[in-house]
DNA sequence: GCCAAAACTGTGAACGCTCCCAGTCGTACA
DNA sequence: TGTACGACTGGGAGCGTTCACAGTTTTGGC
């Protein structure tokens, strides 16, 4: 009788990966000393050495991670969780500079960064039982819009998290990196006032978020501070340009005479520009128009955005920063970045 | 003499989170029972499943993967790989379709999907270490350029691998989903002829993909069959608006009495568009222009774009469960999904 | 009311690592 | 020449699961 032939899968998937035994036995050591290579070589000698590099290579050694986490209780990686709706941040050129940031720090430890979605709800679920599962390290938390429930989730089971933007509601749990936004929109506003503006409005960022919260705070506190209050010059937007748009076309109706505007995003200042050229106003001729975040539209836009600068990369360095010394057992702490005024020729 | 006041740490990082036998002594069951209540609850009493899951509320039980993993060798999670400059695909409004679709793919299967980047040489040998290091079940492999060194090696380790496109250099080893684009561009430059057009160009895509061989592919063979060769019309673009621009400037120049250009993608094709109004040429009336993709650009170019559809939605479906079938066992396999023109007002 | 089969339960043995301790050398110093 | 110490090595224990198997109890058909 013909032997039975082997079947096709065998090719394909070795019967076993080779495992740290299968090296220490190509290299006539023991176990021990193969994870003495494995992690940095102390006190192996330099013929040992190199017979377990030699015995790696030849049986294709990789170590098993699950292994190696098991024990250590690291796995080398933290996630970049996306809990929005994904479009809008991959629209922002700002999202790419901080994702990259962040990348670009973590390595430097030999870190791996995974990013993560969770649009759904049952998304949200899966990714919080993979996350507190044990799979990554930490987490570094975007956009983070109030009641997102998978804060006080990650919070609960003691997994390091660094938000980006004030977690509001979370503030004193979570540690989190923010530009100094209210200052930033002080500045501004101050700056449309010193420069002959008398009604000037604004458009916010949605109220869930501390940007929008924070940059409407900065633009009451400058113009309170001028005794210039003017209310009901406030309109608010969603971050998106078309939102901007419409908001610039509510205010120009409740307040046909607004010599200036400050705008809580870049994104939303360019729809506001839209709205503005299609209502027959000049920019900055007949209104100024500041914007926020010096993201690469503010170049784009026609005239140039004024804005308020926030770094990115430096953003993206102290999330990771703060994360790590996190993982490390340090308690969570928050840091303040700067922001910078940028005058263009927008006001 | 007072004692040491514990350590604030001690409170952020609990001692220990709790284990199968934790939640097993709780309830007064064995390892055994706890397990299987986590696996499906099969064979396992009434009362034992209640008992079990009262006790992991108590705990707060939740499985450590890496233990899990470590004896059933899956992770329940696959990587979602860009080895590109990142912002080109963060722009393209088909990223996110297809990212979106394999996201709910996987969620049907429990299965946790992880994007990955990997624009440098040395994240690619991170990223490479952390693949075949076993976190990950499979691989998505997006825009893949000839000479992606990431494929051989996961290849070589066995690891299941998918890509987005033909993975040129390897169609006959890794798996994978693509869009029928020479039928496409068959089916475009044969309209083209057919609604009277006799001076036909091409901007192309990149050479080192796909994409762009088999397009102009199409183009070439829609051509000859109707002996209408016409060699020096093809430009090539890198699926950039810019890009389209420039290459639709340069075939202007090369052929001024062009009537009509395949473009192979619509984002170069909305360059294209704005190349030859500033050329003073009417489309379609001058020239005619047909793009690639269907993508949202599509629709908001002036005028809209006749273009070439390929389902995203249906390619990142097929594309999980070709990776699942493969994480299964079965062998790799390819996958080509048809194309459709879709006829608007360019050509 | 008996017996086989089904339903349920507990336990030892992996999975592939790291950590730690005990041990074997060789060398320098008294 | 003895001894202490450092350099290096080997192997047991354990990380938290799943799996297979051997039990034990319950059920159902006759």
């Amino acid at each position: 009788m013909a032997p039975v032939p082997e079947p096709r899968e065998t090719r394909r998937r070795p019967a076993r990966r080779p495992t740290i035994n299968d090296v220490a036995a190509a290299a006539g050591v023991s176990r021990g000393t193969v994870s003495r290579v494995l992690n940095g070589g102390h006190d192996v000698s330099d013929a040992a050495q190199e017979a377990v590099e030699r015995a790696m290579r030849k049986t294709g050694y990789v170590v098993n991670q699950h292994a190696r986490s098991l024990v250590t209780q690291r796995s080398q990686s933290v996630a970049f969780i996306l809990s929005e709706p994904q479009e809008r941040l991959f629209e922002d050129p700002n999202f790419n500079v901080l994702l990259h940031s962040c990348t670009q720090a973590l390595a430097k430890h030999d870190i791996t960064l995974l990013l993560t979605l969770a649009s759904s709800l049952e998304d949200r679920k899966r990714l919080g039982r993979y996350l507190t599962g044990g799979h990554v390290d930490g987490a570094l938390l975007v956009s983070t819009h109030s009641g997102n429930p998978l804060i006080p989730e990650l919070l609960a089971r003691g997994l390091p998290v660094v938000a980006c933007g004030k977690p509001l509601g979370y503030e004193r749990q979570a540690a989190y990196v923010a530009a100094d936004d209210r200052d930033g929109a002080r500045q501004m506003v101050t700056y449309l006032i010193e420069s002959g503006r008398r009604r000037i409005g604004t458009i916010t960022g949605p109220l869930d978020t501390s940007g929008g919260v924070e940059r409407l705070a900065g633009y009451r506190e400058a113009l309170a501070l001028d005794g210039a209050d003017s209310p009901g010059l406030v309109a608010h937007g969603d971050y998106t340009r078309a939102g901007g748009e419409a908001a610039m076309r509510r205010l120009l109706e409740a307040a046909p005479d607004l010599d200036a505007v400050f705008v809580a995003s870049d994104l939303m200042a360019a729809g506001a520009l839209t709205a503005l050229h299609r209502a027959g106003r000049r920019v900055p001729g007949d209104v100024a128009v500041g914007g926020f975040d010096d993201s690469r539209i503010a170049t784009d836009t026609q005239p140039p955005l004024t804005t308020v600068r926030q770094s990115y990369p430096r953003i993206g360095a102290e999330m990771v920063r703060l994360l790590l010394s996190q993982i490390d057992g340090e308690s969570p702490a928050a840091v303040i970045i700067p922001t910078e005024l940028v005058v263009r020729e927008s006001a």
